[in-house]
RNA sequence: GGAGAAAUGGCCGAGUUGGCUGAAGGCGCUCCCCUGCUAAGGGAGUAUGGGGUUUAUAGCUCCAUCGAGGGUUCGAAUCCCUCUUUCUCCGCCA
């Protein structure tokens, strides 16, 4: 969420940043509720101290031996006069809170301009498109030819957008990840973790999943509100939530691997072939928390953490940095990183990097004590796929294919893979 | 799953016959003083969030918070209810 002052004093210039991702802020309903507000909270908290002063003095008289009935008296409407007050207080931050929590986050001024995908702006590519001698086919095809990819048994099993993996491809799959698991954890510095796949709401709601995107999310049907999680972000992110961090502990760099649920509603008729799209995905994640100052810089580095991996697997990717119209609710700059897919002749996303700066902390109650003024500060917090495996899995079946259908192992896997070079056919 | 105990500030730990206890004491930390070093000693400070005031800090002031949420009461860390978590014992289990 953002700072409940810009609602205050900023409301004007905080609209006009919305408005540069598509977000009309309702300026009026906020005003009139934060005036309501004001009046109403004020008036609390007199009948409070007024009601705590007498209730002392209550105290102090009886200790004393004095009659006590007058001033009992004197109190006696102020318990119900409280309540009204504290009744209408609750309920006009109940609906500002709704609004607040509904209202994403600014876009950063490094952000362009643009209302969809079309409008995002490349910043670079790598590596190179590769060019076939032959027909090519896609992952679909390739994983099928080898029987090693079986999205009708899945079907079965379950429904659409599943996917069962065998033998090679299945080792490759996993071999993905240990390789992404191992490149992050001992040459860029983060902490291997291990998080559970089920999430409470609280922490849904701190990395802004929820209330907004519900629909998006597996609910379990359990006594409590438990959901699978849609990305290892919610879980590692939240193990700052409602913690002050010590500033030996800055900056906490986390790279864990899950599997991720996205129910994704909306988004059928999309990518309904092969395992672009899926229920059940693996993802390795990447989540930094640092200090106010250092974000930009560390969204950066993060990113660049990413990229290696594809550079690594010699895949050919560009970056792009999403526009004003198309970054994520709780985030204020992104960068996708985007893989070439040769079957669909385009750059598909593959991971996605984020700034959150201290929209979720704020929401996460996650700070960290800042030495020069010993005083909590809200932490920023950022995050990336270091990669999406399924879609890193697609990437290396379809770029290093050949003419048999059999697939070349990427060298930096071939140790992962038991030495083998090739899945053959 | 059954039985019992507990949850207090950065940590340890008092307080549970309701009333200057937002919270004793200790440790840690910060600053100052003293001691020629070392060890020790003396003093002061040290929770978080929010509101008001202010251009804004600082300051002042008020409110809230003793696992969470309700309730009783003029008044709750203290009493009642629900939930969560932790520990001990038993059972079960990868």
């Amino acid at each position: 969420m953002l700072d409940p002052k810009y609602f205050r004093q900023e409301i004007k210039t905080t609209k006009e940043l919305l408005a540069r991702r598509g977000f009309v802020l309702d300026v009026e309903t906020i005003s009139n509720l934060e005036e309501r507000r004001k009046d109403v909270q004020i008036k609390t908290q007199e009948l409070q101290a007024t009601r705590n002063s007498k209730s002392k003095g209550i105290g102090k008289a009886k200790a004393q031996g004095e009659d006590i009935q007058p001033l009992l008296a004197e109190v006696a409407t102020l318990g119900d006069e409280l309540k009204v007050a504290e009744d209408e207080l609750n309920a006009i931050q109940a609906e500002l809170d709704a609004i607040i929590m509904s209202v994403p986050n600014v876009p950063d001024e490094t952000v362009p301009d643009g209302k969809d995908e079309n409008d995002n702006v490349e910043i670079r590519q790598w590596g190179e498109v590769p060019t076939f001698d032959f027909e090519i086919k896609d992952h679909v095809d390739l994983g099928e030819k080898l029987g090693q990819l079986d999205f009708e048994t899945a079907a079965k099993l379950t429904g659409s957008r599943f996917a069962i993996m065998n033998g090679s491809i299945a080792r490759l799959h996993r071999a993905l990840i240990q390789f992404m698991l191992d490149l992050h954890s001992q040459e860029h510095g983060y902490t291997e973790t291990y998080v559970p796949y089920i999430v409470n709401s609280e922490s849904l709601r701190g990395t802004g999943q929820l209330p907004k995107f519900e629909e998006d999310l597996f609910k379990l049907h359990s006594e409590h509100e438990f959901y699978l999680i849609p990305t290892a972000e919610v879980p590692v992110t939240n193990i700052v939530r409602d913690v002050i961090i010590d500033d030996d502990y800055m900056p906490r760099k986390y790279v864990c691997h899950t599997p991720c649920f996205r129910s994704e509603a909306g988004s059928y008729g999309k990518d309904t072939r092969g395992m672009i799209r899926q229920h059940q995905f693996e993802k390795v994640e990447l989540v930094q928390v640092v200090s106010a100052d250092k974000s930009k810089e560390a969204h950066e580095e993060l990113t660049g953490h990413a990229e290696e991996v594809l550079k690594r697997l010699e895949l050919p990717y560009r970056i792009v940095n999403l526009c004003a119209g198309d970054i994520g609710f709780s985030a204020t700059k992104t960068y996708d990183l985007e893989v070439w897919v040769p079957s669909q002749k385009t750059y598909r996303e593959i991971s996605s990097c984020s700034n959150f700066n201290d929209f979720q902390a704020r929401r996460l109650k996650a700070r960290w004590r800042n030495p020069e003024t010993g005083k909590p500060e809200l932490v920023h917090t950022i995050n990336g796929s270091g990669l999406a495996v399924g879609r890193t899995l697609v990437a290396i079946m379809e770029n290093y294919q050949q003419a048999d259908g059999s697939i070349r192992i990427p060298n930096v896997l071939q140790n992962y893979m038991g030495g083998i070079e090739e899945i053959k056919i």
